[in-house]
DNA sequence: ACTTGACTTGGAGTAACTCCAGGAAACTAG
DNA sequence: CTAGTTTCCTGGAGTTACTCCAAGTCAAGT
């Protein structure tokens, strides 16, 4: 598989995988020709990346990630524990989501308001 | 009010509140000293301005916000418009909470019946 | 043979801060 | 009244995480 239908799947951009790839948050194998090919194994860890990035995962923590998921299974522990810490982040985010809407619903109806008062 | 104790009421960093005042997303009054003194009508618009922004409202958007705000009361239909537009984006990003929440689950669980058969 | 399109690299540009150096004004302790 | 500490100021450099661009290579289609 070639970067742009990797790409396709993973929701990165292709400058965005050449930056992680770079970066050494993924290691990518090259064809004869020298274009990267991509196993299912690199789509389904950049799918990962992509989610945890979205959702606000500083490169810091990636590259901790990526480290211990190239030492392989014995750092299974400790990734599964980062990957908690993280879903502990994604309710802080829910919360914020929750008072913003509140703020924008209270924002909204007082202009609201005003409009009626001016027409 | 004075800087810090107008940060320490809307979320945002002094440098952040300079920042914004530069590029032009509020004006705010000196005193006879130079300093910067905040209104009560500046918190809260800095407040505002925090959530949108802690929210992922880009610099633009809130920029063109800004300007509506600064033409005075005949722009609150268009200001309200805005806001409700940023509401219907917040609910996507709750979206995307939800997917890396299950996608995070997942991987979590694959983890942990790995560990299970390695131990 | 030639154009088109996907890929490569290195490097510049961007968004939105964040930090820092250097300096002024004010408050606080001795 | 002086010395030190805090808080503020400005302009500018540094950071994060991309994003875009120029210049070049290679394979496939017409």
């Amino acid at each position: 598989m070639k970067i742009s239908e990797a790409s396709g799947e993973c929701g990165l951009s292709p400058d965005t995988i050449r930056f992680y790839e770079k970066s050494g948050l993924v290691q990518i194998a090259r064809g004869a020709d020298g274009l990267r090919r991509f196993s299912p194994e690199n789509v389904e860890w950049l799918t990962l990346l992509y989610w945890l990035r979205q959702t606000g995962m500083p490169m810091k923590v990636m590259h901790r990630f990526a480290s211990l998921y190239q030492q392989g299974a014995e750092t299974i522990g400790d990734r599964t524990a980062l990957l908690l810490q993280h879903a502990e982040h994604l309710r802080t985010r829910r919360q914020e989501l929750d008072c913003c809407e509140l703020v924008l619903a209270h924002k909204v109806s007082t202009y609201e308001a005003l409009e009626r008062s001016i027409a």
